[in-house]
DNA sequence: TCAAAAGTGTTTGCGATACACCCATGG
DNA sequence: CCATGGGTGTATCGCAAACACTTTTGA
């Protein structure tokens, strides 16, 4: 048999938009492109796929080698494939979205400080290639998704509060949720637990701590918008 | 700028899983492989992406040549890169679901009646390559997605009934749906116009004949298993 | 004891579901 | 006129949304 690779094919590389949440705040993190094309814009970290290497490795590599990010939840979002994404040549982008934990993960004042930066997602700067529409449309899945999946601990500590978790919802959904009835429907789904520890710290009276019910994996809930 | 095609890059091509629906079945076409790897097996068919060739256009070109279809209602399902899901070497595969009407394109006893062949989706042989799992996820995304966006109306003719359409939603989800809160939903989305005229030739009473509202994008509406 | 935030329960209203009758047609 | 399938309307039930009070805490 022939082998594949003596015919030409287009280049291959997997592009990551990467979540992350903290102060109330839902960014995405960006690289500073050190060389043309789009020298000194902004773009997604991405990587172009080895041989013999599949997607996801080839995103954990990405997020391992450049952003220190070890064991993260990921997803596949949809392969672009516009002949012109690439002013240097034929390059289809598989893209993936990826939820983080900012302060669990180690990239603020590194070595590359002025590389990779967080921003938030309402402060976006026009990005290079067609890294905006990717990023439009890892947000739009992140939102679906987020409403009837539980996506949203990722982006958490391992303990968290309801309030945590409401205030998360209204973030990234971008609208207001009634907290009472967010909490009924979180709770009726038993994906999170009561731990009985509660949060300390605070003046006020100190909420109850919740985990992610890792075991769960059928049940069903739906945040309304 | 080194062009990218100087570096080594897996193979790249695009499957498509073809669903099509008539006779109150829902059938999905496959290809009889002439060659090894899976020689004699049934296969989705597919082909390899040329370069500066669309994911969409690598599919119009397959629907054209191989099977003789146009104008065909075309969406990207995932992406799938398992390193050995060919013996050839390493491929990935962009696949793509299809919907058509069979009455539209001419496929049945053409020059490859032996080569070409619709199977009800509850009739499948065991595919070639991975293309079993491709077909279970094609199917999943149209179930899911038939229930919340105007889909079906591809596999229909330009006009039909309602009942025509109720037993397409119940042949799809493999279920039942109480024909009058069907028939009270996809109304009140406003998807479809009733022509006025009657569908003639049967014994009862003829029904009404519908067609699909192209210009309305943006209607909601939701139908239940 | 006060302010601020977290925990909890009840009422209300709309939408989905369940359900039954009349109408048109050809034989 | 009858059997068959198509068109239409209504009652009910459940869930989701709206909403208010009590509890805890540190200052």
């Amino acid at each position: 048999m022939k082998p594949f690779h003596s015919y030409q094919n287009p280049s291959l590389a997997v592009d990551l938009v990467v979540f992350g949440y903290s102060q109330q705040q839902l960014s995405v993190l960006l690289l500073n492109r050190k060389e043309a094309p789009f020298k000194d814009r902004w773009v997604l970290p991405g990587a172009f796929l080895q041989m013999e290497e599949r997607f996801k490795d080839a995103c954990s590599r990405v997020l391992k080698t450049k952003l220190g990010m070890d064991d993260v939840y990921l997803e596949q979002l949809y392969s672009f494939d516009e002949p012109d994404r690439d002013p240097r040549g034929r390059a289809i982008s598989v893209a993936h979205y990826a939820l983080v934990n900012p302060s669990k993960v180690a990239i603020a004042a590194g070595s590359m400080a002025n590389d990779v930066s967080w921003f938030n997602i309402n402060e976006l700067p026009a990005l290079g290639f067609d890294h905006d529409s990717i990023f439009q449309q890892a947000l739009q899945r992140l939102r679906s998704k987020i409403t009837y999946f539980p996506v949203g601990f990722e982006l958490l500590d391992d303990l968290f509060t309801m309030p945590e978790l409401h205030e998360l919802y209204e973030c990234i959904l971008d609208t207001t949720i009634d907290r009472r009835n967010f909490r009924r429907k979180i709770l009726d789904s038993e994906y999170i637990i009561n731990t009985g520890k509660k949060r300390e710290g605070s003046q006020n009276r100190h909420p109850d701590l919740y985990k992610f019910n890792k075991k769960l994996k059928k049940n069903s809930f739906q945040i309304n918008v």
